[in-house]
RNA sequence: CGGGGCGUAGCGUAGUGGCUAGCGCACCUGCUUUGGGAGCAGGAGACCGCAGGUUCGAGUCCUGUCGCCCCGACCA
């Protein structure tokens, strides 16, 4: 230990907000180099081998074998799958000393894409799976938890390359199990859910998600077992409604009504119902976006849903990605005087009766999108597109037309799962892995493709898989530090134990080298304290860095007896020296 | 990009316009100490983020600029 390259802190960084990185941070694990971008010292880099070394048995155990491409790579792939552009202000973008284009990979299926491309030409060589562990580069908007989230970071990536459909789901049914393995592994509790591709790309994806509190996923689960992070969640369509009882719409007044609680309100002065009183579910909200392309171009968009619900913005996201939402601005707004604030509806009251403003054939020409619970023959109370006016008994289909169905609203617990599986409860995770059937995407626009049984061309079907390597070690720090510091699983932890020489008396020096020497020979990692500093010192240290086994050397020496200690319990024993490196052995062992 | 906060030694921080910029931790030397972050003595370490301005005098006031952290939208 007084060789080991290690300085720990005895304060809080003040930067560090994630317990994960103030531990790592103190405990000389990691050190901040830029904004998201960290070094990984000794004690950390052993962590991470270990992750490293569980991940890579899997995979290997599932046939996939190992390559690995640069970090550094040629613009033109990426140009040739859009991705150059549609990955935006994520990817780091360089240029050589001739004005070449070059990027840092953010993940690599182009060039596995072309690798395959390169060497196989034949049915006969499918499938096949590459993996690598490898730096990763995403010039993230906020990089933030340290090594949680940083702009760069390690990961390992996979890629299957099959011939057909069935080829695919075996492929992905064993990334998936053995995913399943790496996380027990682990020690994660984690939950497999149905996840968004992104821009990945393809159709079937899922996430790992570990359960956090310092996640920034939220998923759904129900008792039946429906499980989905928020951004995936379908909501089911709504049943149509017969609306020939339901009256003519009509115009109430509701100044000052330009939220939907003083729309509540205002409609039970107006229009007052016998039956049940008014709610936010009975209100129909509009809302208008700009949407952003990759390429510039702009497209306001109003979406339609109940007034008790808001707009997720990660839903919305992923469901106009790659494009980008923004709030419509004061300029959007004076560009269409039709939309009044406060007061946007789909139609305007004219004296012919109900005039669309909103959706292809409104006045506006502006797109219209419906939340799925507004379904045919629903009624609703909405703007009327004039200040101090709404409109009671708009129905959908008979009074206006939307352009199609968004699902965006934010999911609320207790919601019903789209399968009738029961109600939903919401829950924070961090996502470690997610897994993608990519189909032909890649394959097509790079001309991946191998001659068939018939001696025809037929493009290679793909998946693709991530693990967050770097964020795992992250996330076992997280879930298993306490208030003293880290406490590593003996299967991560950088050292299997240390000895720790409390007294400075020959006899104790002696007694503790050849105790590390025994352990040593016997195959453990062993770190022996004998720093010329006093026992506290070593006995915080050795809390802080989480070694998961330590033995003291002190005092008790003189009847013989060392201490062990089990850092993640807590349990102190006493142990006969003679004795003592058997019984670590075992622990570590067992 | 929006909102909030902060830039003073490796880390954590104090510092009404006025002495040589202070303290704790860590670091170096010596002596003492050794079962829960030791004591004494002596030391080294700071272009006070950067640039400009106001002033007899700026860490402190003004302007600009750069950077960082935290909260919101992307991702392993």
């Amino acid at each position: 230990m007084s060789e080991l390259f290690v300085r720990t802190l005895r304060q809080d960084p003040a930067d560090a907000e994630a317990s994960s990185h103030r531990w790592l941070t103190r405990a000389g694990y990691i050190r901040r180099v830029a904004p998201g971008v960290y070094s990984w010292l000794p004690l950390g880099l052993r962590v991470l081998a270990k992750v490293e070394a569980i991940v890579r048995q899997e995979m290997e155990a599932i046939g996939a074998q190992e390559v690995r491409f640069p970090a550094l790579l040629p613009r033109e792939p990426y140009e040739a799958t859009g991705r150059w552009s549609d990955y935006g202000a994520n990817l780091f973008r360089l240029q050589d000393r001739r004005g070449g284009d070059y990027l840092l990979g953010p993940t690599h299926e182009e060039m596995f894409t072309l690798l395959v491309k390169d060497l196989y030409s034949s049915y006969k060589d499918l499938p096949v799976i590459l993996f690598q562990i490898q730096t990763k580069y995403r010039d993230e908007a906020r990089p933030r938890a340290g090594i949680l989230r940083g702009r760069e970071f390690i990961m390992k990536d996979s890629y299957s390359f099959d011939l057909d459909e069935a080829g695919l789901q075996a492929s992905y049914e064993a990334h998936r199990q053995a995913y399943i393995k790496v996380f027990d592994r682990l020690g994660f509790e984690y939950v497999v859910v149905q996840a968004m591709s992104g821009a990945m790309g393809g159709s079937a994806s899922e996430e790992f998600l570990v359960v956090s509190e310092a996640g920034e996923d939220t998923f759904v689960r129900s008792p039946g077992g429906y499980a989905a992070n928020v951004e995936a969640v379908q909501v089911a369509p709504a049943e149509p409604v017969d609306a020939s009882g339901t009256p003519a719409a009509r115009v109430i007044l509701t100044p000052g009504a330009g939220t939907i609680d003083s729309l509540v309100e205002a409609c039970q002065r107006a229009a007052p119902r016998s039956d049940r009183p008014w709610t936010g579910a009975d209100t129909l909200k509009n809302v208008v976006l700009m949407l952003t392309a990759p390429t510039g171009e702009r497209q306001p968009l109003v979406i339609g849903l109940p007034g008790d619900r808001e707009v997720d913005l990660k839903r919305l996201e992923a469901a106009v990605a790659p494009a980008e939402a923004t709030p419509f601005g004061e300029e959007d707004f004076a560009a269409h005087p039709e939309l009044v604030k406060g007061y946007i509806g789909p139609v305007r009251l004219a004296e012919a009766g109900p005039v669309a403003v909103l959706g292809e054939r409104g006045s506006s020409g502006l797109r219209y999108l419906v939340d799925p619970r507004v379904g045919p023959g629903s009624a609703w109370v909405t703007g009327a597109n004039q200040a101090d006016r709404h409109l009671v008994d708009l129905v959908a289909g008979r009074d206006f037309q939307a352009d199609g169905v968004i699902d965006v609203a934010e999911i609320k617990p207790g919601d019903p799962a789209p399968d009738g599986s029961g109600p939903l409860s919401l829950t924070r995770g961090v996502e470690m892995g997610h897994i993608f059937q990519l189909g032909r995407k890649y394959a097509e626009a790079l001309g991946l493709k191998v001659l068939d049984r018939d001696g025809r061309l037929v493009t290679v079907t793909m998946g693709s898989y991530g693990i967050g390597v770097s964020r795992a070690v992250a996330m076992v720090a997280e879930a298993t530090c306490d208030e003293r510091g880290l406490a590593w699983p003996k299967e991560l932890a950088p050292y299997d134990v240390v000895i720790v020489l409390a007294g400075k008396e020959e006899s104790m020096r002696q007694a503790a080298q050849s105790l590390a020497d025994e352990l040593s020979a016997a195959g453990l990692d062993v770190v022996l304290d004998d720093r010329p500093v006093s026992p506290g010192v070593k006995f915080a240290d050795s809390e802080l860095i989480g070694f998961p086994l330590s033995v003291v050397v002190g005092r008790s020496l003189a009847d013989g007896l060392v201490e062990i200690r089990q850092r993640a319990s807590g349990q102190r024993q006493p142990a006969p020296l003679a004795e003592a490196a058997g019984l670590i052995v075992e622990a570590v062992r067992g």
